[in-house]
DNA sequence: GTCTATAAATAGATAGAC
DNA sequence: GTCTATCTATTTATAGAC
């Protein structure tokens, strides 16, 4: 509205602080969410955590199914990220590229106590409204090929590059990974540090020693 | 209270009405709160789906806590009958062992549409709830435990017979076959028919050919 | 035993002050 | 842009009729 040039030295724009404020109502979003489930989880208490009034959730997000839906896009594009750490990760490292990834995986889900929550959140709003499941499921795609390139990597150290398709690789780790991480959660004794790590190293041994999968009955044998 | 013989020829007693209105309602819970959530399905709506009032409901069950509560029990008991039965199909069949754990885990995860939901649901409220997290980690144990025949029989006809602890077998299998499920769930061509099985056979195949476990530093070598 | 009516608390969302 | 006050709907749980 006000066209004039207000030279006021301000620490942050109107703009920054707008952004500044809706980056902690979302980190707040994501604790809460994760602590109380979406819909155990008031826009009272989001709001509360992050330091400010429904008024300025309401300000700054449609409501609380936009803001939890912002978690799951921005979610998709962390986890991207992180595919393309554990593919520096494992890449950089000079030792057993099975060992660095089982290591980096047990690291990272031991950091963040919240994200296996929220995850679990997420899959579960994706399963009960059939719009967000296809976009996580498109997340998850863009997240798994960023897999992919790993498990080409691993897959050509243990002697079996294109044995077998990549993209079944990553798909089966990846679910061998975040069941682990569940389990570990509920119940730490039952998932020590280093099984993850062996647990990788039995998957990748068998893939090299797979007799050319023989199907079910038969698909096709192109 | 009433000490007199009634010879009424009433079809049910008092006792089997209460059962089966107990049964009907748990049966309502589990599928109301696999769909709408532990904190988003009402118990107006149990109560409605399992064709009872609200008044009905309180009857029977302390409130809506206790009726999930009673759900996490009754489904460890499920769930080991369900070992059971997948030692069963293993056993008697004379087909390969790996394909056949494959498929039946599979079969029995399309059959229940709501299941991976409320154990989704089931995780999330254990691992708010501190004593329910402890219950349900000691049910999966029982579970598990009933899982371990299972994989030594397996790890027999592969020829890998203790060498490698059984319960480790058994929480990766696991962990994997949940992880690939809800993938599955979530983006069915992701996780082709055929995968659990496939991902089976290559965790065998690498335990039977993975030399001695070598520790990631060490640990207790005796 | 089950139902109807209702109490008491809390939810998401909005309006207007500042 | 953010806060306070409030409206309306829904929640769990209970009380009393039948």
């Amino acid at each position: 509205m006000d066209s004039e040039s207000d030279g006021k030295p301000k620490r942050l724009t109107r703009a920054e602080a707008k952004a500044r404020t809706r980056r902690l109502l979302l980190d707040a979003a994501a604790r809460t969410f994760a602590r109380k489930g979406y819909a155990g989880a008031s826009v009272e208490e989001i709001a509360e955590a992050a330091g400010y009034s429904i008024g300025a959730l309401y300000s700054n997000f449609g409501g609380k199914e936009e803001l939890f839906i912002e978690l799951m896009v921005g979610g998709a594009k962390a986890r991207v990220e992180r595919g393309g750490q554990v593919f520096a990760a494992v890449e950089a490292g000079t030792e057993d590229p099975v060992t660095a990834l089982g290591r980096f995986l047990m690291e990272t889900s031991d950091k963040d106590d919240d994200l296996a929550l929220l995850q679990a959140e997420l899959w579960l709003y994706a399963m009960r409204n059939p719009g967000m499941r296809d976009r996580l499921a498109a997340a998850q795609r863009e997240s798994r090929e960023a897999l992919e390139g790993v498990m080409e990597a691993v897959l050509a150290r243990v002697g079996a590059s294109g044995a077998v398709p990549a993209p079944a690789v990553a798909t089966v780790a990846s679910a061998m990974f975040q069941g682990l991480v569940r389990q570990r959660r509920l119940d730490p004794s039952s998932v020590p540090d280093d099984l993850l790590r062996q647990a990788m190293r039995w998957l990748f041994i068998g893939i090299a020693n797979a007799p050319e999968t023989p199907g079910p009955s038969e698909e096709d044998p192109s």
